[in-house]
DNA sequence: GTCGATTAAATGTTTAAACACGGAAACAAA
DNA sequence: TTTGTTTCCGTGTTTAAACATTTAATCGAC
């Protein structure tokens, strides 16, 4: 559906102009979803993310500060998320050994367990609600990639 | 720059997938720019999206449920939103006199003058960091209004 | 009219985001 | 060693998001 129907205006100066709310409005409606989903497991979008970095890496551990880098909202607090996931027992943290300022953490194997039981979930509402051929795709990320420089 | 590359991911199954994290990468990353813009005038991105929404239909009133119809993010609070922008002046609440379950929401010339001196820096914003050409612009548009089905 | 259902807005509460600050470890130079 | 600096992580605090519930007004069936 037309931007201009979903937040009912009438319409945009320049086609950047609404780009740029359009990609706003499309993550939150991306982001609304997919926290439904979340919820149902007891985690948020961010905490999923720092779970699926833990397990690009696995068993290889990453730092606090990596972690933080990967992640897709610069902003939030990769300690505090650390600490929801390790009193979920879905990540280990421990000194790193080289560099004792630095903390290793690792995804442990239910943690593992939960992103199998989520990412179904995740799929089916890609395949069944986000309307988008690669072709389209390829453009979108092409832009984006653009976009930022 | 390539998503790969600033989120340190070495590639993605398809392009969906990664047009799906580019676009929510891409609105926190304008998110967090537009952020700073609007905390030296000492509001944030939801109330600046309601002063625009309530600007758009000056000099008639809105009510807070035709508000959030409008906002970006469905999810946040209207009333609490009008009421940070009543408390600083941006706003004037009544109760609307066809059904007084409603409440008519105007912009005041405080208001006006708020965004009148956010736009420019918005805008510069726009032109020096968002780099993309009315075309690509138009393709992001074109898919995005396909991806919400 | 009355009663139940529905809608509009506000409020209460729990949780997380946002930001600044602080402590411990590493590093660098004298 | 000592002193100052930087880096990594955790923590404190304020504010807002997320969600459920409440109150008041309207609507609809009877």
């Amino acid at each position: 559906m037309k931007l201009e129907e979903e937040i009912k205006q009438s319409k945009f100066e320049t086609e950047r102009q609404k780009a740029i709310l359009n990609v706003i409005y499309t993550a939150n409606w991306i982001g609304s979803v997919q926290h439904k989903i979340f919820k149902k497991h007891k985690l948020t979008s961010p905490q999923y993310n720092v779970l699926r970095i833990l397990r690009g890496k696995f068993p290889d551990p990453l730092t606090v500060s990596s972690i933080q880098e990967r992640m897709l909202d610069k902003m939030s607090n990769a300690s505090r998320l650390v600490d929801k996931l390790v009193e979920k027992g879905w990540a280990e943290r421990s000194t790193c050994m080289y560099d004792r300022r630095q903390v290793d953490v690792v995804i442990t194997s239910a943690g593992q367990k939960l992103l199998k039981e989520i990412e179904p979930e995740l799929l089916s509402f890609h395949n069944d609600q986000v309307v988008l051929t690669e072709e389209d795709a390829a453009a979108v990320n092409n832009a984006l990639d653009k976009i930022r420089g």
